[in-house]
DNA sequence: ACGAGAACCTGTTTGC
DNA sequence: TGCAAACAGGTTCTCG
């Protein structure tokens, strides 16, 4: 489920519950997520009070007024569940870490697979930490443009959909979105990612900020709607030009969908990429 | 050193 | 209908 665009939806549903409260009480129903919490986790989160929330490519930051940063990774299953009124709403399967604020309502980690991951860090060392050293650059922010993009990309010799998921390239962009990107941008996930240089470079990293983007405002646009920050997709999922649309006919382009055209599956490095072979090259 | 594939988990969907 | 296989939005480790 969580992408930047998920992730930062549910950064925006957390602000009104979280930013500037006290966590009164704080409950680790497990060691570990995908590694082992903290010793400490509970002491270093308990009696604190949340600062600020902010996010860093796929990781939700919770800056706390003991000048230490609680980093939450929602890996591939994890969801923020908000609840109102905890007497009456028993936990959940897979519900691990629970905060109460001194509102009395309660921010639930939940999480089935368990591929999500957690830590606490001094302030001082948020960008030097192991989890956040070797993020590329925010692709929403100042410092991300065609040529920094085509740097990053320079000498590689993968595939240019396997470049976009490792996330020292750029930060934040997953499987949907590298797919949707590259549509937007015309180009072949197959391509080698070293041939992305100049006006591809250029087209493909506007590409990556207007798809963020528009999937980001579909996703604050829901949670106008949905009481709980679920980290359910937004309504992008209706706008996905390629992705899980094996079959239909390319929504811009005359391929005339199957036999001859349309969305294509194939599979690059164990993960399904969906692409037009007429458009994209 | 680099890149592809396996591994890590559990739930849901698909296909026989 | 039932069961097994395939698949899922991510990261990290191993192996060639």
């Amino acid at each position: 489920m969580p992408e930047l665009p998920e992730v930062e939806t549910v950064r925006r549903g957390l602000l009104p519950v979280l930013e500037g409260r006290r966590l009164t009480q704080v409950r680790q129903l497990r060691p570990d997520l995908r590694f082992p919490l903290p010793l400490d986790f509970v002491p270093r989160l308990e009696g604190r009070r949340v600062e600020q929330i902010s996010r860093r490519g796929k990781f939700l930051l919770l800056h706390l007024d003991s000048q230490e940063v609680l980093l939450i990774h929602l890996g591939m299953s994890g969801r923020i569940l908000l609840i109102d009124d905890p007497a009456n709403s028993p936990l959940l399967p897979h519900d691990h870490v629970v905060w109460r604020t001194e509102e009395g309502r309660e921010v639930r980690f939940n999480d089935a697979r368990r591929f999500g991951f957690m830590d606490i860090v001094p302030a001082g060392e948020l960008e030097t930490c192991k989890a956040l050293a070797n993020l590329g650059p925010e692709p929403l922010g100042n410092a991300f443009n065609g040529p920094v993009l085509a740097a990053a990309l320079r000498g590689r010799n993968s595939s240019i959909k396997a470049a976009l998921l490792d996330q020292r390239v750029v930060a934040g962009l997953g499987n949907i979105y590298v797919c949707e990107a590259l549509y937007h941008a015309r180009l072949s996930p197959r391509r080698l990612a070293r041939t992305v240089q100049g006006q591809r470079a250029e087209r493909l990293a506007a590409a990556i900020r207007d798809v963020l983007r528009q999937a980001i405002a579909a996703g604050g646009s829901s949670l106008r709607d949905y009481v709980q920050t679920s980290g359910e997709l937004g309504y992008f999922q209706h706008a996905w030009a390629v992705y899980g649309r094996e079959g239909a006919a390319c929504p811009d382009c005359s391929c005339g969908g199957p036999p001859h055209g349309g969305i294509v599956r194939i599979v690059q490095s164990g993960r399904s990429t969906f692409f037009c072979a007429q458009r994209q090259r």
